[in-house]
DNA sequence: GTAGCTGTATTCTGTACATAGACAGCATAC
DNA sequence: GTATGCTGTCTATGTACAGAATACAGCTAC
């Protein structure tokens, strides 16, 4: 089964493109839209598509074999594993995270997405989160030839 | 009267010290903690509260001048202006931010935020969306000697 | 073995961040 | 008027890092 997962970098950010491929596959991964078992295509392969060079998907996928998301090794492809428990975060972190979704809401309000835009996406990932903690889907990324 | 508004910055984070002022002024800014009038603190006074160079501090006014939130001018103090009203956001601008919160969301679960903590954050943040978004109270930067 | 795939390591180049310090506009006191 | 001290601006300069080039090395199928 090949589910269509597809990644979008965008060279003009000022967001490094290694991080934006860390930060998308980190999300497909939490939401489990992609699964321990899962292989994701070739350094050069994911190179390739994004029209990037192979070392920066390297380092994107070395960050989330970091994190414990993924298994890397050499000359072998790379596998999504299963992620060993994080414990409770603390008041620190949560704080943090308080911290960034203000500020991200701010920048969207300052670029002109409306009040009631920015509440019922907010509530609408609220709810998500729920949903798609409760529900874990076996997902096979794509071969890209 | 003297509110008490004040930035801190993470000088190990990989978000460079401009851009984290930038981000943090403009959530002031948009949540109304600092309105028209406002005078904020000299480069050179925010830059030894922060413990940076003024230069930088003066990047992050540039920044925030050229989004239409400050006055800036040689030789004056740096004012907060009225912002003419944005046109409405496209769906594209939309589609970034639901991209971004997503991804924000997901580093927060990774990290070990427990679904109910991430859930609840984000349905008070929707609430206070509204509520900020109807008074406009006046605020005054407090002088920084 | 060997061909062709896989990720790794080293090195280089360009860019962006942060700083240093000289410069210039403005306001106030005298 | 002008001296003083504040304000932001401009032009280097050092450093760190992102991204690419390229050679290397492990794994697998034939």
């Amino acid at each position: 089964m090949t589910r269509n997962v597809q990644l979008r970098i965008d060279l003009a950010s000022p967001v490094p493109v290694y991080r934006q491929i860390v930060e998308a596959l980190r999300t497909y991964l939490v939401e489990g839209r992609i699964v321990p078992g899962d292989i994701l295509p070739s350094v050069r392969c994911l190179a390739g598509e994004l029209g990037i060079h192979f070392n920066t998907v390297a380092q994107a996928y070395r960050e989330l074999a970091g994190e414990g998301w993924l298994e890397v090794s050499h000359g072998k492809s790379v596998k999504v594993v299963e992620r060993r428990a994080q414990c409770q975060a603390d008041s620190a972190t949560v704080a943090r995270f308080r911290t960034r979704i203000r500020s991200l809401i701010a920048e969207a309000r300052a670029q002109g997405i409306a009040h009631q835009t920015v509440s019922s996406e907010l509530k609408t990932l609220a709810e998500g989160i729920k949903r798609c903690s409760l529900k874990q889907l076996p997902a096979v990324w794509p071969r890209m030839s």
